[in-house]
DNA sequence: TTATAAACATAACAAATGTTATTAAAAATA
DNA sequence: TATTTTTAATAACATTTGTTATGTTTATAA
C-alpha cells in the first residue's frame, strides 16, 4: 500500500489538472461566484442537480441520512475541491446533501455550461468517469474501515484523514469540527467519541484547544493502527 | 424512501435494457462463455482489467482488504449481474477482487470488444456512467448501515437484502453463505454472528437448515429495524 | 456586555460486542 | 465409506461501546 492518504481522499481537485491552459481558461470563464452561508445546503438528497461547485475557501459536509434519519457523513470537502457532478452525469436527483460547515466562497458551474464544457473538451468526460470510480473506491475503504475498526482506531485513522485534507491549504491548522459531526463521521455517539478523545490526549497524541484538535504523536497514531511510518510519506 | 433494495442493489442487470433488440443482439454477440471455478477470481486489486463480466449462474462476491489485511465483502453478485467495467471506464488498475462463491457460468465481454461497443452504440456510456453513479449511492447506504446500526439490526437489513437478491432468480432458495462470509459483509466475527443468529431463531424471525438462512417473518424484521412494512412492496 | 442557548467534558452504569475455548456437525478427500 | 479437515454452534468471560445524567465551557444573539 503506498499511500494512505489517497485511499480516502477524492483528489477532485485534479479533474482539470491534464487540461491545456487554453481548456483551463475556458473551463474557469464558465465558473461564477457563489457565497453560501454557513449551515446552508449546496444541494440535497433527491433535488434536481443544478451544476458544480468549487470550494474556494471554506468547508463543506456530505451526508446521507439512514432510513432512522440519522446523518451519515460520509465525506469533508475543503478548499480546491470540486463536488456536485455525479448527479449531473446520470441525469438522476441528487443521492446525498451537502452543507457548509462555515461560510463558503464557490466558483459554480451551472448545468448547462458544463454540458457544453464536456461537448467543447471531450476528454472531461473520462478525466471525471475515472475520478467517480476513484470516489467509489474511496467509499469502499471507508466501509472497510467502518466494519473492521474499533472506535479508537477508526478516530484515529479519520484524525490523519482530516489533518491531512485540512493542512493542505491551511498549514498548522488542526482538525475543527464539532464533536456531533465528527461522531457522524467515523460511527460513534458524541460521547462516546469524547472518551476516546480524552484517552488521546492523556496518551499525549493529540492536543484540543477549544474545539480544535492538534495531532502531536502520528507515530503513536500509527502503532495504534499497527501502520507503517512510511505510508505517510 | 419508496424502496429499500433499491438502495442497496446495484442494479447492473439493466444495464443493456434500454437497448433496441438489434443493439441487443450486437451486444450479446460480444459474448465468451467462460466457467469459473468455486474459489477462483475473476478479478484482483491492483490487478490490469481484461474485460467485464456477467453472471449466467453462480454467485460472486466483491471484497476489499483492510490495511490490516482482512476481507470487507461490500457486495454478492448473482445471476444477471454485470460487473468488471469501473476499471475499465477509468483505465485504472481493479481496485477489488471478485471470487466465486460457487462455479460460475460467465458471460465475458474482452475489454477491446467492449470499446468497440461503447463506440457503436453511444447510449452506453452514459447508461454505465449513470449506473456506476448509482453503486456510489449504494455504497453511501452500505456506510450508513455500518456505522449506524447495531448488529442485530446489520443482520436484519442485510438478510432482507440477500434474500430479495438471491430469489429473483430461484424462488425460496435462501441465504446460503459461509458464516465468515455473511460475518465480514455485516462487520462482525462468526462467534457474535452466530449469537445474533440465535437469538433471531429463537424468536422465530429465521430458520436455518444446515447453514442456509431463510426468513421466516419479515413482519418483525421491520419492526427490529423501525420501518413500515410498505417498504419492502 | 450580558443573557441564553448550544456544544463540550466527564462519570457511572447498562448493554452490546469481542475473544477464547470447547464440542458438534458438515463437507471434502482418500 | 471412512477419515480428515473445515465449518458451525455455543458458552463464559473480558472489553468496548452506548446511554443517561450533570456540570462546565463556548458560541450566539439580544
Amino acid at each position: 500500500m503506498k499511500d494512505l492518504y489517497a485511499k480516502f481522499d477524492f483528489q477532485s481537485e485534479l479533474l482539470f489538472e491534464g487540461l491545456t491552459s487554453t481548456e483551463k481558461k475556458r473551463v474557469y470563464g464558465s465558473m461564477e461566484p457563489l457565497i453560501i452561508k454557513k449551515g446552508s445546503l449546496l444541494f440535497y438528497e433527491d433535488g434536481i442537480p443544478t451544476g458544480i461547485f468549487q470550494i474556494k475557501s471554506g468547508k463543506a459536509k456530505k451526508f446521507k441520512r439512514g432510513f432512522s434519519g440519522a446523518e451519515q457523513i460520509f465525506y469533508i470537502y475543503t478548499t480546491g475541491d470540486f463536488l456536485g457532478y455525479h448527479a449531473l452525469f446520470g441525469e438522476e436527483r441528487y443521492q446525498d446533501s451537502c452543507e457548509a460547515l462555515l461560510d463558503l466562497e464557490i466558483n459554480f458551474i451551472p448545468k448547462d455550461a458544463f454540458f457544453q464544457l464536456l461537448i467543447d473538451i471531450p476528454a472531461l468526460q473520462r478525466t471525471f468517469t475515472k475520478n467517480i470510480g476513484h470516489e467509489f473506491g474511496v467509499l469502499a475503504n471507508i466501509i472497510a474501515v467502518l466494519a473492521q475498526k474499533n472506535l479508537n482506531a477508526r478516530l484515529a485513522i479519520n484524525l490523519l484523514i482530516l489533518e491531512h485534507r485540512f493542512q493542505k491549504h491551511a498549514e498548522g491548522s488542526g482538525i475543527d469540527l464539532t464533536r456531533e459531526d465528527l461522531a457522524n463521521i467515523i460511527g460513534t455517539s458524541p460521547e462516546s467519541l469524547g472518551r476516546s478523545l480524552k484517552q488521546f490526549k492523556d496518551e499525549g497524541i493529540i492536543e484540543v484547544d477549544k474545539r480544535v484538535i492538534y495531532i502531536k504523536n502520528k507515530e503513536q497514531i500509527l502503532k495504534l493502527l499497527n501502520l507503517d511510518v512510511n505510508l505517510l510519506e
